[in-house]
DNA sequence: CCTAATTGTTATAGTAAGAGTAACATATTT
DNA sequence: AAATATGTTACTCTTACTATAACAATTAGG
């Protein structure tokens, strides 16, 4: 599952979470409302579980809720929980046989470039909140 | 290739033919020089010779040549040359059964984030010239 | 005109990554 | 104890990627 993908497929959960709360909603019910598989919803779920965005109860009436208010749940913090690999990132697996050894110089100027990029890329994520997605989207939260 | 690492393998190219200007260098030449597999190389300067940063001739005494002054070559054209898909793109192949469509407006909402992330990444490419990066590398140009 | 050398493009083989699902341990309620 | 969740790992299948090779197209020089 890419990073968007796995974005977009926790932002949905979230905003079915918010739309229902504060009724605890299992992986098999998020998985018919929105289309992900339960298993790979459960992957993500469990990981906004250890960042605090939403509460997983596990056993008979266990499900999972939404924790925070969508106000105060951002994009940025989302993404942070589900993805530790930069979006934007550098291979440098390349171990060229070459003698000049200025690709060391080449690569740490890349790393640096990319780092700047991650940081301007997560500072837009930082400025749109949930609720923000769900009024654009027009779903109407239910978080007291 | 990564895009990430396209980039930096074309710049390397890029460099080393600022460097030696203006003698054509040949892709094997270049190979040697940065470690590049030969092969790759060439199918990365011929996108550049497309979009006339670089000259391309064929045959023997061929090569490759800096078309263009270091000053005016952008990262970002260079990115443009060789990679069509987006950097920070989403997967909407996701091909879910669910009975609500609101999926759609989802995917919309996030390829419109995605998109403007992308312009971001690009404007950031847009003002660093290979000049600027071989400044920085302290690699001598000599383009006439 | 023929040969050598080079780019441009396609193909190929081997490896790695990813998607989707399943299985099962762990936990909790009744 | 049984039923039902989550949490985590594993497994299979497909897809993608990497690196290289092969060869057609092109050009210079004798």
């Amino acid at each position: 599952m890419s990073a968007s993908t796995k974005l977009s497929s926790s932002v949905k959960a979230l905003c079915f979470l918010a739309e229902t709360h504060p009724i605890p909603k299992t992986s098999r019910e998020i998985a018919e409302k929105t289309g992900i598989n339960a298993s790979k919803l459960r992957q993500l779920l469990s990981m906004l579980a250890k960042t605090r965005i939403v509460i997983s109860e596990q056993g008979t009436k266990g499900g999972f809720l939404l924790q925070k208010d969508p106000k105060k749940i951002h994009l940025q913090e989302i993404y942070c929980s589900i993805e530790d690999r930069k979006a934007f990132h550098l291979n440098v697996t390349q171990g060229n046989g070459s003698s000049d050894d200025s690709n060391l110089d080449f690569n740490t100027y890349f790393l640096d470039l990319f780092s700047a990029i991650q940081v301007d890329i997560e500072e837009k994520m930082r400025n749109i909140s949930l609720e923000n997605i769900m009024n654009q989207l027009k779903i109407k939260s239910k978080f007291k």
